[in-house]
Order: structure tokens, then sequence, then C-alpha cells
DNA sequence: TCTTGTTGTTGACGATCCGCCAACAAGCAC
DNA sequence: GTGCTTGTTGGCGGATCGTCAACAACAAGA
């Protein structure tokens, strides 16, 4: 008999890497940055907690490794030929997209969360809140309270175009990218459509069930 | 001579509460959460740092405080007659939309900047260039890589639509408010919309100088 | 097999931050 | 001036994080 069973293991500077890198992400996905602590991740991982400064330096610094990490999405390979009209090739896109994001479902969801991995559940319910408050208050400026049936359906897709507003706002006022006739062009226009093509489709749709019978037949 | 100077002025708790709250308010929005300590707003506020426990509990709930009064956006009240075709009272919600949040600028870019206010510069840059690398392969997607003189523009309107594509998805997978083919058809339209119409008015304002010309006209 | 060197890994120390609470004092009432 | 109410302070204890010197796993040489 010798050499004592080894207290632990020694591996490749890269597989330690990538082992913590695993356990940091899995934890970061469940809760947010700050209820992480880096004890966890290291208990997780069966290391100690000095070994993640040497590995990573700063908490943040091995986060901001996991949030790059999930936004490099695993099959981003366009497999999608270019052919056909415009309205074909459009939609042979989304549909590809929504397949993808199907398949990576959990993950996808906790990436683009409001503001990356770990986002605070508690901060995200306020926003969502306030967004329902926008989504409600655009479908009432516009005077299309009535059909109160499908309403929540109606301010499902008015909370998604909210998505816009906010994105493209960005655009114009920190970035500067767009200017405000831009701006006014893409944020009126695509009310206008949701409004005026998309929602009554909605309403075709009925609410019976969720399984609607595929009806991806555009407007014209 | 009598009375010394007192050490400390003493405040109603209502007084109190909202001298804190501007202060934290001012720092959260200058620093993300886990930079600003509760020291810092009270030396901030001038004030003992358990004074801030004492209003209101844990830094945490300090900091929703903060969240929930700036998504009370000021002037949140219509102001805006429902009148005309639809059109117009489309163009003129968005008009009044972007008068508001242009006054507000910053507080509301704070606000809106991904995921409340504080949100971490470091995380932002890397999901903002994820987000350009997204339109930039959009537009690849659909074969309009050809125009690279108002690239940028071009760009930038992918990456607007990217929020829409973010904010439908999460209604349709996390919280099932849209089925798919409810996602399929209102991300659809919309980049038709985008890639057929306005782009297209994008490069007809060209690139000369910020001043676009008023060109509000839309496609039909 | 023993020895030696490399380096991946550990464990603890100091600094910082936060929640809590008993003691203090500002200001009003008498 | 005296006493009471309560807004406010300051420090204690626990928890987390970054750093670093010492340790040990493992391969190479004798």
């Amino acid at each position: 008999m010798s050499a004592l069973a080894p207290r632990w293991k020694r591996l490749e500077p890269d597989e330690r890497r990538q082992q913590i890198l695993d356990c940091a992400m899995r934890l970061f996905g469940e809760r947010p940055y700050a209820e992480v602590s880096t004890t966890d991740i290291a208990k997780e991982a069966g290391v100690a907690r000095g070994l993640l400064n040497h590995y990573f330096g700063q908490k943040r610094d091995l986060y901001l490794k996991v949030v790059k990490r999930m936004l490099l999405m695993p099959g981003i390979e366009k497999s999608v030929p270019m052919t056909g009209t415009l309205r074909e090739r459009v939609e042979r896109s989304v549909e590809w997209y929504l397949d993808t994001v199907a398949t990576h479902g959990k993950t996808y969801l906790a990436v683009i969360g409001s503001g990356g991995i770990g986002a605070d559940p508690d901060v995200e319910r306020i926003i969502a809140e306030a967004d329902d408050v926008a989504a409600s208050r655009t479908l009432e400026f516009l005077g299309l309270k009535a059909e109160v049936g499908n309403d929540s359906r109606q301010r499902a897709m008015i909370r998604s175009y909210g998505g816009l507003v906010k994105s493209s706002i960005r655009e114009w006022l920190r970035d500067g990218t767009l200017s405000r006739e831009e701006t006014h062009l893409l944020l009126s226009e695509s009310l206008l459509l949701i409004v005026r093509d998309l929602l009554p489709q909605l309403a075709r749709t009925a609410t019976p069930g969720r399984a609607t019978p595929a009806k991806p037949r555009p407007p014209k």
C-alpha cells in the first residue's frame, strides 16, 4: 500500500476553467447576480474559493464570461436558402429563428430576460407591470378598448410592440443612430400595421383552447 | 449665549424618506446597483447609514422603491384627441410619446436601459454587441447586404426590430400570452414592413448631416 | 524507488459591506 | 426650566470578496 488517495485532483487550467464556468453558468441562471456568492460557485465546483479569483479575477469578470458565453447561442448558422420572394424569405427566416429559439427555450429566455442573466425577479416584475400599463394606455389612446374578449392577447401584442418602442428610442436618444423622423416612421408604421392588420386577425382566431389551427396567412 | 447649534436636524418621517429617496435615485442612476453602497447613499443624504434601514428595510427594498418611482414617469396623461383616421391617431400618439420621452430624456433612458436602473455598463455593452451581430445576420439572411452606404442606419433599424423579437418571444415562450402562430405573424409582417417599406425610405434620406428634412410621408 | 521541480490548489487574513439595536439628543408640551 | 416622544446616531456581529504565501499533486530525472 502506497500513495494515499489524493485529497484533490490536479487539472489542466483550461479544463478547470471550463468546469468552473459550467457551474457558474448554472447558478447565475437560477438566481440573480447578488444572490450567488463565490462560495456557492466554489462549493458547486468542489474547489477552493480562491481558485475562482486565480482563474477569472473578480467575481464580476466571471459573470461577464458567463453572459458572453450564453449570448453566443449554439446553432447560429444560416441554413435557410435565400430564394423566392421577399415575403417568403422573411417568413422562412422567422420560422427558422422561432425553431432555434424553441429548442434552446429556457437558456434563451434567461439570456434575453431584462438585462442579461441573473436579473432580479422583483425588478422584472415591476418592469412587466409598467409595460402592461403602457400597453393598456396605448389601446385606450387609439380607442380600441371595445373588444374586451381577447383583450389579453391584444395587450400581449402591444406589450411586444413596447419592446420595439424601447429599443428604437434607445437608438435615437442614446446612440443617435436614428433621427427623430426615422424613429417616428418606424414606430408609426409598425403600430399602424399591428392595430390595423394584425389585431383583427387575432380576433378571428377566437379564444377556444390554445390550439390555433394553423393560420399563418398574412393580410395582403 | 445658549443652545449650541444642533448637530443634526430633525425631520418628519415622510420628509426624510423623500430626501433619502432623492439621493438614492441619483446614485442608482449613475452607477450599477452593486457599486452603490448604503454608506454612499447615507453620506450623500448626510445621515447615518442605519437610518436607511430604519426607513426602507433592506438595501434591495430601497432600490425597488427607486425603480418603481422612475417607472412612474411624470406626465402620462392623455392629451391627444382621438379624432381623424386611424393613421392620424396613430401618428399623433407616436408624436406625443416621442415629445414626452424627449423632455425626460436622460431619466427615461435610465429606466428602459436593459433591465431597470443601475444596469451594468459592461453587461449592456456585451448585449449591445450581440444585438448588433444579430442585426447584421438578419440583413445577410435576407440578402440585403449590398447597399453598404447607409448600412449603419439599416442596422440601427434592424436592431430596433430586435427589441420586438425579444419581447414577443418572451410573451410566447415565458408567459404563453401569444401562440407560436401569432408570434410568427407579428414578427414576419413587421420585418416585412421594415425591409420592404421602411429601409428604402431610409436610403432616400441619404446620409448628409443629421438634418432629416422632414419626410414623414409613409408608403401606402 | 527516491528525489526534485513545477505549478495547480488550498486556506486564512484583512478590508468592505450590510442588517440590527441600544443609547442618544432634538424639539415639542407643560 | 423640565420631561417626554421619537427621529437619529454609532458601533457590533455576520457575511462576502480579493489577495497571497504555503502546500501538495504529479511528472521528470537519477
